[in-house]
DNA sequence: GTCTATAGTATGATAGAC
DNA sequence: GTCTATCATACTATAGAC
């Protein structure tokens, strides 16, 4: 078998911090040519409908890999507390300790919304639920483990935020350390 | 005294809220012309340095707000909670109960950094400093109290992103009901 | 699949008349 | 201060050779 180059995968996965790095305006296709390592005729021949295609395979990229690293191992098996600390630290790597962007934060930017809608509110609500149902499970009634995630989601993406206007992933750190309290402490 | 026509205060408000629509690199100087009413003579005319001028205004236009609508009243006279409450009216104003982005959010991505370096960051800072001086005075210690400013700043960032994403403000008026037992309650 | 070349449009910005 | 006209550049996207 020959030796694997470019594949799609990889571009995908460069396109991904380009959106991430710039939003959706700003990611030209100049830069995306460039960090993908793909010509423009190539990039393309991959996404025909262009920077739009892009864009979702970006937004796909990204859900999968929370859906994988996130929500599934907090739906799976194991203690709370367990399951919690795997989902954190694969949130944790994911934004880079919050030295990266949210694609739900920079996707729901003026035109962005347009090209890709529902996106930004579907993983909202993906991780919403799973976090709804860690609050229920460890005693929470249904409308107090709801707000328990509700906050856990705004913290994670209002320290994300923070973290970038500061130029520091410390605010996220913390915040992600005060998830498991937010949704686990002081059941009924 | 002749009618006052379009002055260059009521366009510096209409380009900013362009800039909290679309995002820097979506806010063109088409958009910016019409929703300010002015040509693109005139806005060079206003902003010698174009673009970069108008972002800056906007700028300064939302921290001068922020800092009479929002800080002033947190450090002037009154009982805590009447001066929390006040703040809390003037965000939830400002934000149009979470229909509307914050500057520092949009103006912290990609290349708006470059233009606009430590705008982001003094508008964070500012505002955690005045919450943190409340839950001081309210009783907590200097290290409690900057933290829960810092998740106060957090709340209310990611629950503008949060309604964002959902279209709908009501997660952000949730969250601003919360910041004064985050600033005030459980105090030693 | 990747290349060169280029179309067609929008962008930010200027010049000069009024 | 606003107008028309325009510049140079960057953009997204496409065509056709290889």
């Amino acid at each position: 078998m020959p030796a694997v180059k470019t594949t799609k995968e990889d571009a995908v996965a460069a396109i991904t911090e380009v959106f991430r790095s710039y939003g959706y305006d700003g990611a030209s296709l100049s830069r995306l040519s460039q960090a993908s390592g793909l010509g423009r005729s190539s990039l393309y021949h991959y996404f025909p409908n262009g920077k739009e295609d892009m864009a979702k395979a970006a937004g796909e990229h990204i859900a999968n890999i929370v859906m994988e690293t996130v929500i599934e191992p907090l739906e799976g098996a194991g203690s709370l507390d367990g399951r919690l600390g795997k989902a954190i630290a694969a949130l944790s790597k994911l934004y880079d300790g919050g030295k990266t962007s949210c694609l739900v934060d920079l996707f729901a930017i003026g035109e962005a919304q347009t090209v890709l809608p529902g996106l930004a509110k579907s993983m909202i609500d993906a991780l919403s639920v799973a976090f709804q149902r860690v609050a229920e499970e460890a005693g929470a009634a249904r409308k107090d483990a709801k707000l328990r995630a509700e906050r856990a989601v705004i913290e994670i993406e209002g320290a994300l935020v923070v973290a970038r206007a500061q130029g520091s992933g410390a605010v996220f750190q913390r915040a992600l350390a005060r998830i498991p309290s937010l949704l686990l402490e002081n059941q009924a």
